[in-house]
DNA sequence: CCTAATCTCTTCCTTAGAGAAGAGAAATCT
DNA sequence: AGATTTCTCTTCTCTAAGGAAGAGATTAGG
């Protein structure tokens, strides 16, 4: 089938390119059992490290009983792990575990191919791609917080 | 490729970008009201544009009663629009409408940081990164059809 | 033509995920 | 020490998304 491969402005570049990124994030998700939420919240941890379910609470919009059912799914397929928090007996900290086999496994072929494409790059443009991507980490998560705060 | 220290610091970089990006089109959606099928399909026709409700089917991987009803909540938000197929009168061809108001306004936080993101780039700088945007949209596409035709 | 195949949509059923309310345990405050 | 607040987890209920089977309409084939 074929795609219209014509030159498109730059906006529609990078919202193609978003668009892919979501595909396959979600496309990796689905194959590994995981629903949106999951994906959501394993996204928070690996970006803001370790919390305590009622954070995620807060972060997620969720009630607290959807969120211990989902740290519960989670934990259940190897992805996080509960450990008791040193300062309060009650909380509970949900640290993200290493990547998993079958998430890790799904992740392959895009792995291998952004991975080809990299090298084709020279030192410099490196230091370019890897400086926006830590530019547009904080970007995106600033742009979040903006976002959830405009909800409340 | 087995588990743990892999003490590529480019490699967290890039994953932790990969879920800011991923974090911020999940809370966009669900800001808007559409759930993570949604958001998947609306991708799908960004990318590879207009589209019978029996292919969307077969990309999916849905069955046909909830690909139906998929289309009606995207069409009744108004991101698409179903218009009669010229060659074949039993099919329909479900087509993109401009990205709406609703979705729009909760991307505008994200794109106004990384349009000053991007600002801040020398010509030279941004067209490796448009060079990047464009190859990585073509890799992720290849390998979310190689994860596709894994699971057949 | 009449039959078989294709395509979309409808209906019914099942189930996963989210909300509400509250219990139990532990920390904090007076 | 006693009371209040904080935090996690449990239970019940409800809604919404997904699968299965089939109806209606249209095209293609003998």
């Amino acid at each position: 089938m074929s795609t219209p491969a014509m030159r498109s402005d730059a906006q529609d570049v990078y919202r193609r390119y978003l668009s892919s990124v979501m595909l396959h994030g979600l496309a990796s998700a689905k194959a590994c059992g995981l629903g949106a939420s999951d994906l959501y919240v394993l996204n928070i941890l690996e970006l803001a490290g370790a919390m305590t379910p009622g954070e995620i609470v807060t972060r997620t919009g969720l009630t607290t009983g959807p969120t211990t059912r989902l740290i519960d799914r989670l934990e259940a397929a190897g992805y996080v792990r509960r450990v008791p928090a040193p300062d309060d007996r009650r909380k509970v900290i949900v640290e993200p575990v290493g990547k998993p086999a079958a998430l890790d496994e799904t992740m392959a072929p895009a792995r291998r191919r952004v991975g080809d494409l990299m090298r084709g790059y020279t030192p410099e443009q490196l230091a370019v791609l890897f400086d926006y991507f830590e530019r547009a980490t904080d970007a995106y998560q600033e742009a979040n917080d903006e976002l959830r705060a405009a909800e409340d």
